[in-house]
DNA sequence: GGTTGCCGGTTTGTCCGACAATCATACGAT
DNA sequence: ATCGTATGATTGTCGGACAAACCGGCAACC
């Protein structure tokens, strides 16, 4: 027997009430889209103040699974949008001073594939969405911000395609953090735009013939570039990614 | 020009203080370990009241870049720490319903290149951590849970190998999103503890010897194991991957 | 008929004031 | 020197309060 005692943990009331609406949602008692009571309701119902209950709800929305509809005042369940789990992630990558190697290390490994699993699975609505977003870029690339815009769609679009939202997920924050980087690198490198644009017109071909390896190997290519491109740009790898604004 | 207006946008105040503060973290111009004023104060300062302070707090909280330090009063600033951030994204795909499949696929991509890099990069001190958790499993992998943790174990410690946080931070959700199926799996299949040893056996030879191959390679067939072990188990690839305790 | 204006009830956003519990610190007693 | 205590600062929680926004319905009006 040891003669250390468990740390006393003192949950705040507003923790307990999170966790357990949380619980709820997590368990699907609470189903996608359902109202919450309003807040003196579920005061009542925990038994505490409604400051204390609005100090939870906080805390869920933030978390995304909470949201307000609009028009409604209630709150009601929602899944996570990816892009607030996204901004998570990315703020948290920033704080931890990642690098542009970093992330674009995590690229080159999860585009290829990715893209090789679109080539296999897309419907042809997934195409159409990837052959949109190509030809906006083609056609929209002068403005350098939309210029990336399009090309981050291109990735959003061929990871949708892959009907697998776990890589979906996965690649959005890294599309973010990328995204200061990649408007120096276009702005000052005279022959990216054209590159990208070559590499999305060979990415469209192999989705449109399924052609799997083509679709890992013209991707590879893709994210190889950006890193020649940061060379050109003088961008130099270990450069840590930056804050971008929030609200584009 | 079009005569539709612009969305009129009624941002609360608990927001635009959550944003305020988290703008100055996230800007560096509050440091990581800093304290926070007491709530009064910033309430002064913004000039609300001390309940709204409150709810932007809760929200900064909840998404890990305010944490109270123990013994401490005051929010301190923090760098979101990994777990917080794995559960937040652990969360969501839970409520996006994604299918054990989708979590092994994201493995079956990330993983093999992410252990070539730890074969690369690796120190002494990795390895040692690498061969702990591995001989760690061999020791204790009676009971189920135990096994589970340990071979979780070993994954995170590769993933610390790289020195990268994104691939480590990538690869956490999906870690404790398989865990449920895998005890499953574990206790069900006779051999697949065996398997496991000597897959980690293979993966430290192959870190030992900085031999990337080997290691991509290894950690492709014990990640393919793991699909074999669902069949064995009688787990559907397309069962939804189910909540766990969250306070293991 | 469709639009407009008004009314009452509900709910949130925000404020105020208050108090117990906890912790830090200083100070005094043994 | 160690212990106990007074004191102040700070959080957690509470109760109540009020303005603003929103909803539904109903009357009035073109």
């Amino acid at each position: 027997m040891s003669v250390e005692f468990a740390k006393v943990l003192m949950e705040p009331a507003y923790r307990k009430v999170a966790t357990a609406i949380g619980a709820r949602i997590l368990s699907r008692a609470l189903r996608e889209g359902e109202r919450l009571p309003p807040e003196t309701e579920l005061a009542r119902q925990f038994g505490v103040n409604r400051s204390t209950v609005r100090e939870a709800l906080r805390e869920l929305e933030s978390r995304g699974l909470l949201q307000r509809r609009p028009g409604s005042k209630l709150m009601s369940v929602s899944r996570p949008p990816q892009a607030a789990i996204a901004q998570g992630v990315r703020h948290a990558l920033l704080l931890h001073d990642v690098s542009v190697r970093d992330v674009w290390e995590a690229l080159t490994m999860l585009e290829p594939p990715l893209a090789q699993i679109a080539a296999r699975v897309r419907t042809t609505a997934d195409l159409e969405c990837i052959r949109a977003a190509a030809q906006a870029f083609a056609a929209h690339n002068a403005v350098t911000g939309q210029a990336v815009q399009h090309t981050a769609e291109v990735f959003r679009c061929i990871g949708r395609a892959t009907h697998n939202p776990v890589l979906g997920l996965a690649q959005e924050p890294l599309l973010q953090l990328l995204e200061p980087s990649l408007r120096v690198m276009i702005d000052q490198v005279p022959q990216a735009r054209a590159r990208i644009a070559t590499a999305h017109r060979r990415l469209v071909e192999a989705l449109e013939a399924q052609d799997e390896a083509a679709a890992h190997s013209w991707m590879g290519r893709h994210i190889k570039d950006f890193s020649r491109g940061y060379q050109l740009a003088g961008i130099g790898l270990e450069t840590h990614v930056t804050a971008d604004a929030d609200t584009p």
